[in-house]
DNA sequence: AAAGACACCTGGGAGC
DNA sequence: TGCTCCCAGGTGTCTT
């Protein structure tokens, strides 16, 4: 499901929930994520103070008075924030009860989110090589162009190497490469720099207004309201093969990188 | 170092 | 109805 519009919208439902909460308990139902909830997860927070929720790339960093609790959604996570005496349901794996009646509640059908306790995250291993946020300033054209000098890669597999620039994931990369008129395929060291422009303001504009319509939902992505996001009406050609393109009318084609699915418009994208 | 394949896991939809 | 197959918002790890 989520790619930073969606972690973002997370964050920011996350933040007036949770700040300044004392977490009283952690039910741990099924510690079996991507890497198992460690045993000693609910020991560490048990107690402690939420004094923030940040993010970087798609973890979200709830900063306790002592560490950080990390989460990553995966592909079908999501964080709701529900009364606390609401039942669990199926694949609801991990709670945070909040002394305020309300729980921070994880939902991963497929399990490959993941939690952990860390007193450093952004020395942790999975953070600590991560590229750039993409709506920072330190993202710019001259940064993408010495990245991609003399790479073969495909342009939208490069784009979503969270080593070069993170957040931008299946749906985001397909979009902006239509938006800077890129066709997906070409190789990143060959995309002129008046394009790599294009395509650095495209995944700006792309992401930013995904955050405003609080992300995109497909199937099972929710807010911490349990609502949908609403971008994926303004989707140009993610999940649109065959269905004319929104500005030439001509038919979008759908192709596999990386085995994952791709969306172009052959007129529009060159 | 870079590129590509594969792994993890469940559920929903299509086709038979 | 029920089976099989394919596909899905991610990304670490292994092989070439």
């Amino acid at each position: 499901m989520p790619e930073l519009p969606e972690v973002e919208t997370t964050r920011r439902g996350l933040l007036p929930a949770l700040k300044n909460r004392h977490i009283i308990d952690v039910v741990v139902r099924d510690a079996r994520l991507r890497w198992p909830v460690e045993a000693d997860f609910a020991s560490h927070l048990r107690g402690q103070l939420v004094v923030d929720v940040d993010r970087r790339a798609k973890y979200l960093l709830v900063k306790l008075q002592e560490g950080f609790a990390v989460w990553h959604l995966g592909m079908s996570g999501s964080l709701r924030i529900v009364p606390s005496h609401v039942p669990a349901r199926l694949h609801d794996h991990v709670d945070l009860v909040l002394n305020d009646g309300k729980t921070l509640r994880f939902n991963d059908p497929r399990r490959f989110g993941c939690v952990f306790w860390t007193d450093d995250p952004l020395r942790h291993k999975l953070l600590r090589s991560l590229g750039p946020e993409p709506l920072n300033d330190e993202f710019h054209v001259s940064y993408l162009a010495a990245k991609a000098k003399g790479r073969s890669v495909a342009i939208k597999q490069f784009i979503m190497n969270a080593n070069i620039v993170v957040g931008v994931g299946n749906i985001y990369a397909s979009e902006a490469l239509f938006h800077a008129g890129i066709r997906p395929r070409r190789a990143a060291g060959r995309i002129k720099r008046d394009e790599l422009a294009k395509l650095v303001k495209s995944i700006k504009k792309v992401l930013s207004a995904a955050i405003k319509q609080g992300g995109t939902t497909l199937r099972d992505y929710v807010n911490t309201d349990g609502a949908p996001g609403y971008f994926r009406q303004k989707l140009f050609v993610y999940e649109r093969v065959n269905e004319p393109c929104r500005v030439c009318k001509t038919s979008i084609v759908q192709l596999t990188q990386g085995q994952r699915s791709t969306y172009y418009c052959p007129v529009c994208q060159r």
